[in-house]
RNA sequence: GCUGAAGUGGUGGAAUUGGUAGACACGUUGGACUUAAAAUCCAAUGGAUAGUAAUAUCCGUGCGGGUUCAAGUCCCGCCUUCAGUACCA
């Protein structure tokens, strides 16, 4: 019989399904491992190869440590709110529920597909009420706390100190001002085409992330959370954290910490200015101040004679979107205000000035600049013609770094990083400047203006907001007619009005009617695995406690400033409440490559009708167009016929070419738009879930994208072939004897444990796949048929391809699955070996090589390299300066 | 610009704390078995030179230097690619 992949992993997908082999228990002695995939958002397109990779790497590892006796959980889930399927219902009308459930159906089968071992009986779904009961839960527990500065922790809000001399208005107003998850009017990215507010991690160089779109700054009324307060310990912690530098290094940026000082100048009798920065000892060298357009003290500042140059420019900054804004970076513009400020050191004049290249949003809003030291402002004075003075020896017009001071009185001579520290303390002794730190992290908007999201627990009074009780969750995202805005620009839950308006003990509450933004499921779904069906809480104290933290989270680096850091914060929120255990929810994170699309292109000439082909389409002029790779073969070819016959809008056209006609191709991302997309059904149709899992690690480092590219597949399946052959013969006889194994066999066997075993652990997958192949190899040329090592390479094998390894391991009269089933232990006795082969060199240079015992001494070696007739004739009588000796690694000559 | 990662055969990729490159796989070539093909098995496969041959010698890990008995690995200076980010004072 031959390898039947088909049958065997039906067979193994149905009966793991269906006897809950995976389902995992909350009380166990055993020690824990939890594994988490980042669940995916359950698109429409459903998966590609890409998507499994990940979901195959964290697969081998939770049936690795079952096998070395973990209790292992390894849950999946949907986050099911989000914009596709909203803009989706837009345009058809359909409930986003009925297509989220459609498309969740159809991934879980495709993930099933692919043998993967999780308890179904934990999924969660982030769309579905019993699950936001508990994310609006946690947005309670953010309204209702503030932050403790004295102890950097949360608190709840009645712990809050409120001034006795405050009115009871007064004292809503502090509250208000104090919580978390508060109500604020700012400065909000708004994105017209969607609809919605963004937040500042979802805009990228001014267009939106989701669709690049353009996005305009405008002041809203909006949900924020004080994530900025958690700065600090969102740095600090991460040093404990097993996580990829990068990642760690892309947190850190975000948040962008810099240390410096705000200075006050004085401009008249009645106002000052406060300036930030992080140059103090170049204070010498400002030579002017920029404020923003944006700044309130403008108004109190300007001359007569400037204003209406200042309030056309004022306007015209305010048109600008932040792309427009960012594409001035090298015209730098700027208008003066008339106005002049005394420089505190230098006790000059100096001119103040507005300009959109100083935001309002960071720092003061205000910059003293030092022309000779920094390029923004040394670009802005030569435009200018404004003055410019060296306080810091170099030979460069515009210097940034460090270095001697000049210039400044008497203070010459000193080394800046130095005179940073006396200039402060100087000036806060003169109260015209204080110690401050700035970051570049907001405070994070959270609402959105969208349909298909978790609906946020607040009512509206008269007298300020109400949080909805908890015995009131979940609040249900209501039916609309619509799920388009209305026209005034409220959320489409602003349309049903009868859910809008509410009646408690007589008194009239409008409810909020903005929802939470995509990432608030998310957030926390790593907690709702732990006790999904909870009603009392969103996860038992106790499964907390066994379960948390995350051990291994697996997923694509996109999600390294977004997720992660809300995730982070929100945990870190509970666990000041006390609901968590831990300070870090995530252990270790590994980020999986992305896979790559080969996709390919023709050339469409001008005329739009006819297409040349790749190697002659330098001659027109011609557009480059993406064709399916579907119609394409390994030579670069296009074949026309099956172009033409699947699409109509090639079925006329004409086509020039030489003998073939060639595609060009270039890697990039996996997208149906590109056409360059490979399904992973298709695969496991053609050589099945077990080689594909293999292919996939096999490919390259787990960590590294790579293109999708099929050639070397045929390799892992033959090692498949070989792996079932090594069991049966081709009439399905069983093969395997009770003989005693040779030793031969068995040190291939326990080399292999241990190179595997290592690997796992050290996610180095492809590697490990290369040990598997070495040891089958070896057992087929030394035709080993002894039980002893056969039963332990299935165990080995078995976290890659288990469905082969569960039916090989039931035809050897075994209980059923595996998973009951201990990884076998490496005995280290049969790796001893007590030779090794000495590359033995002269200087550095190979020469030779001996095998030597591993008991010699260095004394002993040397003795028998020196009576050594070959080593001797390669020395050619000439006396050695030093022998360089390593046990064990190398014999080197110096002469 | 800044941050992070990476440059090794025809290809994907291996190489412990520096220890004497190219594991494993694909591809290619040759052979066996077949009427033939597929499948399977065996062998060779970084480059150059010399030799009938076993073999020997030299060159080889993006470029240029350096440290060392010994460098893909460490140090200095560059180049290239990818990813993220950017008027953050």
């Amino acid at each position: 019989m031959e390898y039947n992949f088909r049958s065997i992993e039906q067979k193994w997908q149905k009966y793991w399904y269906e006897n809950k082999i995976y389902s995992t228990n909350n009380n166990s002695n055993l020690p824990k491992y939890y594994v988490l995939d980042m669940f995916p958002y359950p698109s429409g397109s459903g998966l590609h190869v890409g998507h499994p990779l990940g979901y195959i790497a964290s697969d081998i590892i939770s049936r690795y440590k079952r096998a070395k006796g973990f209790n292992v959980l390894h849950p999946m889930g949907f986050d099911s709110f989000g914009l596709p399927a909203e803009q989706y219902a837009i345009k058809t009308g359909q409930h986003p529920k009925v297509t989220t459930e459609k498309n969740i159906v159809r991934f879980k089968d495709q993930l099933n597909k692919l043998g993967l071992s999780y308890d179904w009986d934990r999924e969660i779904k982030t769309s579905d009420s019993e699950y936001y009961k508990w994310t609006q839960w946690i947005f309670l527990k953010l309204y209702n706390s503030y932050f403790d500065k004295k102890e950097n922790k949360a608190k709840n809000i009645s712990e809050l100190r409120i001034p006795d001399s405050l009115t009871k208005s007064e004292k809503n107003y502090f509250i208000d001002s104090k919580r978390l998850a508060y109500l604020d009017t700012i400065d909000v990215n708004w994105c017209e085409e969607l609809g919605t507010v963004l937040a500042n991690e979802e805009v990228i160089g001014g267009l939106s992330e989701r669709g690049g779109f353009p996005v305009v700054r405008r002041p809203m009324k909006q949900w924020v959370m004080r994530i900025t307060e958690y700065a600090d310990r969102l740095i600090e912690d991460l040093d404990g954290l097993d996580w990829p530098d990068s990642i760690k290094a892309s947190q850190k940026n975000w948040i962008g910490k810099s240390t410096g000082a705000e200075i006050t100048f004085q401009i008249d009798d009645n106002n000052t200015i406060d300036v930030f920065t992080t140059r103090p000892d170049t204070i010498f060298g400002a030579t002017y101040l920029v404020i923003a357009p944006e700044h309130p003290i403008l108004k109190d500042i300007i001359t007569n004679e400037q204003s209406e140059e200042i309030e056309d420019y004022c306007k015209n900054t305010l048109l600008k979107s932040d792309l427009e804004r960012q594409e001035n970076q090298k015209n730098k513009t700027g208008v003066f205000t008339g106005a002049y400020a005394i420089n505190p050191l230098t006790e000059q004049k100096i001119p103040i000035w507005i300009s959109d290249y100083v935001l309002y949003g960071y720092g003061t809003g205000a910059i003293m600049a030092v022309p000779a030291h920094d390029e923004r402002d040394f670009e802005f004075a030569k435009k200018f013609n404004l003055r410019i003075i060296k306080v810091i020896k170099s030979d460069q017009d515009c210097y940034s770094g460090e270095g001697e001071i000049i210039n400044s009185s008497n203070y010459n001579g000193l080394m800046s990083e130095d005179f940073k520290n006396i200039i402060t303390t100087y000036l806060e002794k003169n109260k015209a400047a204080k110690k401050t730190t700035n970051y570049k992290l907001r405070d994070w908007v959270f609402t959105r203006q969208r349909y298909w999201g978790e609906p946020i627990p607040i009512l509206h009074a008269d007298e300020g907001t109400v949080g909805l009780d908890e015995k009131d969750l979940p609040l249900k995202l209501p039916e609309v007619d619509s799920y388009l805005p209305t026209s005034d620009g409220l959320s489409p839950l602003a349309r049903n009005s009868e859910w809008k308006s509410v009646n408690i003990n007589g008194k009239n509450f409008i409810r909020e009617t903005n929802t939470m933004p995509q990432w608030a499921g998310s957030c926390w779904y790593y907690l709702r695995f732990l006790d999904p069906k909870n009603n009392d809480s969103f996860a038992s104290k106790k499964n907390i406690s066994y379960w948390m933290p995350v051990d291994l989270y697996i997923g694509g680096a996109e999600h390294a400033v977004l997720h992660l850091l809300y995730s982070r914060f929100w945990h870190k929120v509970l666990f000041d409440l006390g609901y968590v255990n831990t300070p870090e929810p995530f252990k270790k994170l590994v980020n999986q490559g992305m896979i790559l699309g080969n996709s390919a292109f023709i050339y469409r000439k001008i005329d739009g009708k006819s297409y040349v082909s790749a190697e002659i389409a330098s001659k027109y002029k011609t557009q480059r167009i993406h064709v399916d790779i579907n119609y394409v073969n390994e030579k670069n070819e296009l074949e026309l016929e099956l172009l033409k016959n699947n699409n109509s809008e090639f079925l006329n056209a004409s086509f020039e070419f030489k003998d073939k006609f060639y595609v060009d191709r270039e890697v990039e991302k996996m997208s149906k738009s590109k056409y360059n997309v490979v399904n992973p059904d298709d695969i496991c149709e053609k050589y099945g879930t077990d080689t594909l899992r293999l292919y996939e690690m096999f490919l390259g480092p787990l960590e590294q994208s790579k293109p999708w590219n099929t050639a070397g597949i045929s390799g892992v399946h033959n090692f498949l072939k070989k792996f079932w052959k090594l069991y049966f013969d081709s009439d399905s006889n069983l093969l395997v004897k009770d003989t005693d194994p040779s030793e031969i066999s068995m040190k291939s066997l326990h080399k292999c444990i241990k190179k595997v075993s290592d690997d796992i652990e050290s996610f180095s997958f492809n590697t490990a796949v290369s040990a598997m192949m070495i040891l089958v190899n070896e057992l087929t040329s030394q035709k080993c048929r002894s039980r002893n090592i056969l039963e332990p390479l299935i165990l080995i094998i078995y976290p890659f391809a288990p469905h082969i390894s569960e039916e090989i391991w039931e035809n050897l009269g075994n209980k059923k699955s595996i998973v009951y089933s201990k990884y076998p232990d490496f005995i280290d006795s049969y790796l001893q070996d007590n030779t090794k082969i000495y590359p033995v060199s002269i200087n550095g240079k190979l020469k030779h090589k001996i095998e030597l015992s591993l008991d010699l001494t260095k004394d002993q070696i040397e003795a028998r390299i020196l009576s050594d007739e070959t080593i001797l004739e390669k020395l050619n009588g000439i006396e050695p300066k030093r022998i360089i000796i390593v046990p064990g690694k190398i014999i080197n000559f110096v002469i």
